[in-house]
DNA sequence: CGTGAAAGACGATACTC
DNA sequence: GAGTATCGTCTTTCACG
């Protein structure tokens, strides 16, 4: 289930391509990688199964949608236990100002990405829905000046190597 | 640029079926919406044009791609300074391993989110690119136990109100 | 601004090497 | 596993309401 899969190049390729424009036709796609349609058409239908690919999304403009404001909340949920961290769970995945939802170690026990549309918005969040709730013992929020979206995602192998294996060297 | 943009409930429709699935055909989209197909392409194209779509990505598992392990890392960087900022930034987009990077208010300057390998790769990549580089004051790593994607992305008047404007009674 | 039909393009299958 | 041909379906355009 969670095991890694084995991908060749052209697999790598057409990751890549489609992490640029998920919608990139299996026609294009054939041509820029160099296999004909049906192939890539196996190749994707495979990936999709193998589970490597989860799904596609949409990515919206928060602001836009006239949330111009995020932030990230640290949260510790007191005391740490699962009949008060699954329903925790739940309640913050519900909220309509969520993005997503992280579980952590270190000194703070939940990560949480929300949009608001202003600071009153935040404040009456952090308020309501996290400190007025018994089982969260603190809350630290910080505000998101900018944000990136990284490279695509590729195996660690993907590049030039294959010389390194579990980096048991460099000491 | 960043002005909130008028939708009406038909966009809002749209959006919140595509935010499930991002291929939903435009003639499966029209029946669920009550509207022809033609008028979804439309709505659709305007929604890009407008910013408020940014575009569709494809959601990969990482741990399916050999990187079951990911990680947020809290970085301060002194002195914080535009030279050194912008430099910091475009080498942490540049990682393989950089997922997202937020730059934030507060004590720690900026959050990496990171998928590796494994700890030795986690622990090479705080030492290699982080520690190691004259401007990085400190970095505190916390592994992400679980992940949640929350609800779809709406706007705040989105649902059944309308009433409260700026929040400022509940006092 | 939304609709409906028509034309072109696409995805999926079967067949072949 | 990869390429070619094909059919059914979808996307997209355009004139019209």
């Amino acid at each position: 289930m969670t095991d890694s899969v084995a991908l060749d190049p052209v697999d790598l390729h057409i990751l890549r391509l489609l992490q640029n424009d998920a919608r990139t036709t299996y026609r294009d796609l054939a041509a820029q990688v160099g296999v004909a349609p049906s192939t890539c058409l196996d190749r994707v239908t495979r990936l999709r199964r193998s589970g490597v690919i989860l799904g596609h999304q949409l990515r919206l403009d928060p602001a836009k949608l006239g949330r111009g404001l995020e932030a990230l909340l640290s949260v510790q949920v007191r005391p740490h236990r699962r009949d008060l961290v699954g329903p925790f769970v739940e309640r913050i995945r519900a909220l309509p100002a969520s993005l997503s939802l992280f579980h952590l170690t270190g000194p703070d026990d939940f990560l949480v990405h929300v949009a608001v549309a202003g600071p009153a918005d935040l404040q009456r969040l952090v308020l309501d829905e996290f400190t007025a709730r018994r089982e969260v013992a603190r809350v630290e929020t910080r505000l998101i000046f900018q944000q990136w979206e990284c490279g695509p995602l590729l195996p660690p192998e993907a590049g030039a190597d294959g010389a390194r294996e579990t980096a048991a060297d460099s000491w």
